[in-house]
DNA sequence: ATGAAAGCGCTAACAC
DNA sequence: GTGTTAGCGCTTTCAT
């Protein structure tokens, strides 16, 4: 193993000037750091990430904490998850992966032993347990999701409650007066994501603004859990012509379905759905959509991250505004 | 920050005292431990991870390296990604993130600084860049995944040879004589990904041994370019009963269009999938299928490293047995 | 613009 | 069974 001091002989300097080279802390004639860039790369050096650690109290490590489950939007974690990882690369970070199954210990230990020196969390909770312990730690960190209470805290997500209106708005625009909405599943709404709550709120605020009438119905993904959930919302409102899905596993099923049933997508019905970009497009309908911004998102809360590890950067809630993607599932209501 | 010194001065112990506490490698009497532990709780001490790095030589930390592309098995590769993350932890190592964007460099970066004390690395190529590097280190590393040559590495991954062959014997034992095989998209085969190409094989033969017809299709994912693909393949065999599908997002869409084309499930073709079981269970008939042990390799893969840093653990490559679920899309040849 | 040297908090001989 | 102590490799004052 080479170690800084083999550099500084092997270049004729001292430790320090190797040191200051590598930070750009202070400045260096050209002519050492030539000297000992040229002894850097001839001796194969690489600086000993527990020693710098050690010594600056800085791991350069982001901790990200992803949920356990695999029940809901995995593409979507695993996008956000590759979209911080590369981020944090360019700003000379690594990721630490943690899963939720520590829970709030997680936070402790990470904190505690400065394994990282920030983190970021997903899949938050209205009223999550770890929020406390953010709040107390000075280690800075970014929420990809929305809690009930924000304050003290950063956050990034998807204005879901604009996501809900708007797709609200371009079914009513179209004329459709009954709407029913694929929820996630049951589970989903009973421990309170944030996310399907908004939505809902979103939806349902918008559709009383608009004059139209909405049927909320969570369901498990499939086709069999999808075929009684769909049966029995035309049972409720057989004049149901326009469907929001929030729920990736229930988009085929809800398709499959209706062409089954011989109504067709867009004339019989419209569909619009709340679903990464890949699978609005991959369906065998194409998708009318709002597309989850995982990259954005990720990207997004490394920077944050980086701003405040740098000493700027404030608390905030970042709400990326949805976009509506128009696409061959929705049209005019049959009249 | 509370330190080890401060552990010790509170509990009336030397430093060292409570180091061997912590990691148990001297024997203690049980009256002093317990009064470092009560200080331990009482001071809510947790060891610096960069100082315990550098005295120890040690990172508690296993780097796992997933390929940046998310155009395939995004749900296995997340799974495994977790069952690496949770099973480390169960032996007391954290698990660092890097994406394959770096390639061969991040695997120079990580054992040079001494940031994690070994690594896993999925989507491994049949001749992958990264492979002379590993083999030149001694970090203990494993493969997810089969290269060509695994000589002096250790590697875990299902049994693709053998899952190609148990599809094949599935479907002629059932009566089918020509069968489809809907592979990944080209693009897979043309970076010459080893399952790909092992499944393919397995395939192959066990088609020759049995006197079974096979016609082998890569196809993109999605609905339109499998209707493509469908249709060049009963343009050429029209006699077509079995099909054999190696690609998620070729599932669906290869379902719909075989009800679309009036070819019922199972009595007029059979399908057979190599994907994760939830796919297999959600799909629009329950397919029966040989499913992607993700978490079974994830642990694997954890465990076999943990063994070599312990001293004990060989190079080995773990072929996991394929396992065919029959389920209600596979039954005998219409005759 | 460069050097010398004092730690950072812990582990692991080496003592007893 | 416990204490003493010398580093681990780096960063960062303090000098010059």
């Amino acid at each position: 193993m080479v170690t800084l001091a083999e550099v500084a002989q092997h270049a004729g300097v001292s430790a320090s000037t190797v040191s200051y080279v590598l930070s750009g802390k202070r400045s260096i004639s050209a002519t050492t750091r030539h000297r000992v860039e040229q002894s850097i790369r001839e001796l194969g050096y690489h600086p000993n990430a527990g020693a710098r650690a050690l010594a600056s109290s800085r791991s350069n490590i982001i901790a990200l904490m992803i949920p356990l489950r695999t029940d809901m939007y995995v593409p979507v974690m695993m996008e956000i998850a590759i979209a911080v990882a590369t981020t944090a690369r360019t700003h000379g970070y690594d990721v630490l992966l943690l899963t939720g199954e520590e829970g709030p210990d997680a936070v402790r230990r990470v904190t505690g032993s400065g394994l990282a020196d920030a983190m970021i969390l997903m899949d938050v909770e209205l009223d999550d347990e770890r929020l406390p312990l953010l709040r107390d730690t000075d280690q800075p960190s970014v929420l990809i999701g929305l809690p009930a209470d924000t304050s003290g805290l950063t956050c990034v997500d998807l204005d879901f409650r604009a996501t809900g209106a708007l797709c609200v708005e371009h079914l009513a625009m179209l004329g459709h007066r009954d709407i029913a909405v694929i929820g996630e599943a049951p589970a989903v709404y009973e421990r309170h994501t944030g996310f399907a709550e908004r939505t809902l709120d979103g939806l349902r605020s918008r559709a009383q603004e608009l004059g139209a009438r909405l049927l909320h119905r969570p369901c498990e993904g499939g086709y069999d859990a999808m075929a009684v959930t769909l049966a029995r919302i035309f049972d409720e409102r057989p004049g149901t012509t326009g469907f929001v899905v929030q729920n990736e596993s229930a988009v085929e099923p809800l398709l499959a379905l209706l062409r089954q049933q011989g109504r067709a997508v867009p004339e019989d019905v419209s569909v619009v759905a709340i679903c990464p970009d890949q699978v609005a497009v991959q369906a065998s309908v194409r998708l009318t959509s709002v597309s989850i911004p995982a990259q954005e998102m990720g990207r997004h809360a490394v920077e944050h991250l980086v701003a405040k590890l740098d000493g700027r950067g404030e608390d905030e809630v970042v709400l990326i505004a949805p976009e509506l993607t128009v696409r061959t599932s929705s049209g005019p209501a049959a009249s």
